[in-house]
RNA sequence: GAGGAUGUAGCUCAGUCGGUAGAGCGUCGGUUUGUGGUACCGAAUGUCGCGGGUUCAAGCCCCGUCAUCCUCCCCA
C-alpha cells in the first residue's frame, strides 16, 4: 500500500488538545456570559446558496468566498461570516419575536492569502440584536463585550467607538460620495494609528488626489471632541444625526458604568461596508499589536436584502483565536494536554478492576479520571501522566484496596500518601 | 496580487575550496521487573523540499517548481 503524504491545506489548521482544552474553557465562559444577558444560541449551515452571500461584503469580499458547484450543480459557497447567515435566517423567519437576540460560535471560511494570525478557516463568535433601533441595543452589545472580557479575567482593554454616519457625512462635506472613494479614503484614515498623520496625509493627496484643504478638514474632524461634533456638522443632516447618536450612546455607556473602557476614536472605520451607525473595535492594552479582539457595529440596511423591509440590527464579534492567544500570553489560561484530574495506574490484570472502581468513584464526584489502558510498567504509566500534565496519579493494588486505601501521588511535588478511598475525591478537589 | 528570505533526522540547526552527511534536543532501551519529571550508559533515524542541468563527482554551482516565513495589502 502506498503511503499518502499527511498534510493540511494552507490556511487550515489542526487544533491540538493542548489548545482545544483552554479554548473550550474560554468559549464556555463566553457562551454563559451571552446567555446571562438573554442571548440564545443559533446554528446555521456551513454551506449556503452563493447568491445569499454574494454582494454583501463588497467586491473584495465576493472574491474571498469559497464557492463551487455541488454534485447537483448548485452554486454554493461556504459562509464568510455569521452576520449574513443571520440576516438570511431573519428573512426566512419573519414571524420571529423581535428584538431577536442570538449568539453564534462557529467557524467561517475566507479564501484569503494566509499570513501571520490570518487563516482561511477560523472561529467567529457573534452576538446580535435584531429589530431594536434604539441605541440601548448598541450599548448592550458593548456591555456584553465588556462582561465577556472581564469574566475572562481581562481588565486592561479599550473599546474605541465611532459612528459611520459621521464618517459618511464628513466625507460628503468634501464631495467624496462614491462608494469606492469613500471606502478608499476610510481605509486610509483607518491606518492612522499604524503609519501616522504625515503618511496618511501623503496617501490621501497622492492616491486619492484630494486637495490640501480637504485633507486639512479631515484632520480637523478627527481631532474633534464628541461635544464639538454637533457644531462642526451644523446644517448637515446626516452629520447631526451621527453626532447625536454618538453622544447619546456615550450617555448610555455612562449609565451602564462602562465609560472607563470606552474611547471615542473618529478614525475607526471597519472594513465591511454594511455598517450604518455605531462601530467599535477593542484592543488589549497588554498587546495592542494583536489587533482588534472584539469588534462590530450597527447595520440597519443589510436585512432588507433578504426581507424586503429595513430591519435594524446591531452586533459584536469576538476574535476567538486572537483572544485565546492574548489570554495565554497574559497567563490567564494555560495550554493543557489532558483534561484528567488523575490517572489511575494498573499493576496487573488481576488488579485492574480495582482501578476501574476507583476511577468510577471519582467520576461520580465530578472529577475527570482515566485508567491507564494497559498493564504497563509503572515507569511507563507515570511517564504518561507526567507528559500529559495530569496532576495526580493514583495507585491501587490488592493490599491497598483491602485496607480501603489507595496511594495518591502528587506529580508536581513527588509526594505520595496512603489515602482512604472515601476521602480521595476531597483530596483531589482541594487541589 | 508585488517584493525579500529560507527549505538538511521528529524539532532547532551545522556542513569549509564541490569529494554521496553531523550536533543538540526529542524518541526508544537500560541503570531501578510497584514509582515519572533531575543524573549516567547505550541505540535507532535521512529520496539533503521536488524536477532538470553543469561536473569524473552536487547538500553546496545553474535553471525551473513547490512549500514555509517576513514586509506591503487586508482583516477576526
Amino acid at each position: 500500500m502506498s503511503r499518502i503524504k499527511a498534510r493540511v491545506l494552507k490556511g487550515f489548521r489542526d487544533y491540538m488538545p493542548e489548545n482545544m482544552l483552554p479554548k473550550q474553557k474560554m468559549l464556555n465562559l463566553v457562551a454563559n456570559t451571552f446567555e446571562s444577558f438573554g442571548f440564545s444560541p443559533l446554528q446555521t449551515p456551513a454551506l449556503e446558496y452563493a447568491e445569499c452571500l454574494l454582494g454583501k461584503y463588497g467586491d473584495e469580499g465576493d472574491k474571498l468566498l469559497y464557492r463551487f458547484l455541488d454534485n447537483g450543480e448548485r452554486d454554493v459557497a461556504m459562509r464568510y461570516d455569521l452576520t449574513v447567515p443571520l440576516a438570511r435566517v431573519m428573512g426566512m423567519n419573519t414571524q420571529l419575536t423581535r428584538p431577536f437576540k442570538r449568539y453564534q460560535i462557529a467557524p467561517v471560511w475566507r479564501a484569503e492569502k494566509p499570513g501571520r494570525g490570518r487563516f482561511r478557516e477560523f472561529m467567529q463568535c457573534d452576538v446580535d440584536i435584531i429589530g431594536a433601533p434604539d441605541l440601548m441595543a448598541d450599548a448592550e452589545c458593548i456591555l456584553v463585550g465588556c462582561s465577556v472580557l472581564k469574566n475572562l479575567g481581562i481588565d486592561e482593554f479599550v473599546i474605541r467607538i465611532n459612528n459611520r454616519k459621521l464618517l459618511t457625512a464628513m466625507l460628503s462635506k468634501y464631495d467624496i460620495e462614491s462608494p469606492e472613494d469613500t471606502l478608499g479614503v476610510l481605509r486610509c484614515i483607518d491606518k492612522l494609528p499604524k503609519i501616522g498623520e504625515e503618511n496618511v496625509r501623503k496617501l490621501l493627496m497622492s492616491e486619492h488626489s484630494l486637495p490640501a484643504s480637504s485633507v486639512d478638514g479631515i484632520f480637523e474632524f478627527l481631532d474633534l471632541e464628541p461635544n464639538q461634533l454637533h457644531a462642526w456638522f451644523s446644517g448637515h443632516e446626516l452629520g447631526l444625526l451621527g453626532a447625536d447618536e454618538l453622544n447619546e450612546l456615550l450617555k448610555l455607556l455612562e449609565e451602564l458604568g462602562v465609560s472607563d473602557y470606552v474611547d471615542v476614536d473618529l478614525s475607526i472605520a471597519r472594513g465591511l461596508d454594511y455598517y450604518t451607525g455605531t462601530i467599535y473595535e477593542t484592543f488589549l492594552k497588554a498587546d495592542e499589536s494583536l489587533g482588534s479582539v472584539m469588534s462590530g457595529g450597527r447595520y440597519d440596511t443589510l436585512l432588507s436584502m433578504f426581507s424586503g423591509q429595513e430591519i435594524p440590527a446591531v452586533g459584536i464579534s469576538l476574535g476567538v483565536d486572537r483572544l485565546l492567544y492574548g489570554l495565554i500570553e497574559m497567563g490567564l489560561l494555560e495550554a493543557q494536554a489532558s483534561p484528567s484530574d488523575a490517572l489511575i495506574g494498573v499493576f496487573s490484570s488481576d488488579e485492574r478492576k480495582l482501578s476501574y472502581t476507583v476511577a468510577e468513584k471519582l467520576r461520580l464526584n465530578g472529577l475527570n479520571a482515566e485508567v491507564y489502558p494497559g498493564v504497563a510498567r509503572m515507569k511507563k504509566q507515570l511517564q504518561y501522566a507526567n507528559r500529559q500534565g495530569i496532576p495526580f496519579v493514583i495507585l491501587v493494588g490488592q493490599s491497598e484496596f483491602d485496607r480501603d486505601e489507595v496511594i495518591l501521588k502528587n506529580m508536581k511535588t513527588g509526594d505520595q500518601d496512603h489515602i482512604k478511598i472515601d476521602h480521595l475525591a476531597d483530596h483531589l478537589q482541594g487541589g
